[in-house]
DNA sequence: GAGTAAAGATTATCCGGATAACTGTTCTCC
DNA sequence: GGAGAACAGTTATCCGGATAATCTTTACTC
């Protein structure tokens, strides 16, 4: 690949990421969360209570940073840490009944997310484009150099 | 957009970030940069010396954080800052040799970190893919909260 | 069963990047 | 030409996220 295209597609990549999560970011703060936050909820939500190296998994990130996320979301009412019945090393994250009252708002914020990221392109670009976005997903994380 | 597409939009979005950047953050490390320093300098090699405020409109983030980076920079000698001659507020920013020395083989990593990410794609699917995420990136700067 | 390896979680410390607040300079307009 | 707005830069402080190191508990192996 020719500098100029690779500068194009590196450029293009960190701008959507830096685009995308300060649009989380101004959206999720009607909610009083942060960026991240929504994704330890979302799952949650999706697979019920579960320790936080399955939640690392599942939010695409590092445990230490689980920690930090977990212990912040439980000072704030929504979640609840419990030790592990069978593991006295792991902790059960659940949602609190605080953090499931904010799960349809944030199933809100998140699909207005994802339209204003997309906005002006019709459905064929969208899927097109989204296809296109997973594959990449799959590729980096494969061969990423990260642990999980 | 239902819940469902617009989960797979943001994560994959989400997924993307946090892996490019994990992969461009291992390579850089081989020059002893950090990612986000290799934007500056890139920018500094394409259009030359330049203010801090035309180097955070290139490299897309806020003048804060290109503060703290040219100071990296600088104390590491890859960068030197003089003050302007027309504006006493502003400082203009350029590479020292020791700077231009690292150009080529940033631009190498640069190149190789463009290639891994679009590993296993065809060349027709990298054009469509580089295309949509253009067009992402417009969209979400064009209706980016920042103050760019 | 004892001793070592592995795993879950946490802490400390680094980084980029954001906003808010402040400093100092230039510009504008009366 | 003097007052106030606008602007370049910096600092302080917040956040997510990473790695490295540590602690505790479980698992493996002899």
């Amino acid at each position: 690949m020719d500098f100029t295209r690779a500068d194009a597609l590196n450029t293009a990549i960190r701008t959507i990421a830096i685009r995308h999560r300060a649009l989380a970011a101004s959206m999720l703060a009607e909610l009083g969360l942060h960026p991240g936050h929504e994704v330890v909820l979302l799952a949650l939500d999706a697979h019920g209570p579960q320790t936080q190296k399955q939640l690392a998994a599942e939010a695409g990130c590092e445990p230490p940073s689980i920690t930090v996320m977990v212990r912040k979301l439980e000072t704030a009412g929504l979640v609840e840490r419990v030790a592990a019945a069978d593991d006295a090393r792991a902790r059960v994250v659940s949602l609190t009944g605080q953090g499931r009252e904010l799960i349809e708002p944030l199933r809100r914020v998140w699909v207005r997310l994802a339209e204003e990221t997309v906005e002006g392109f019709d459905e064929d670009a969208v899927r097109e484009l989204l296809g296109g976005l997973e594959l990449l997903a799959g590729g980096l994380r494969a061969r990423g150099r990260l642990r999980l």
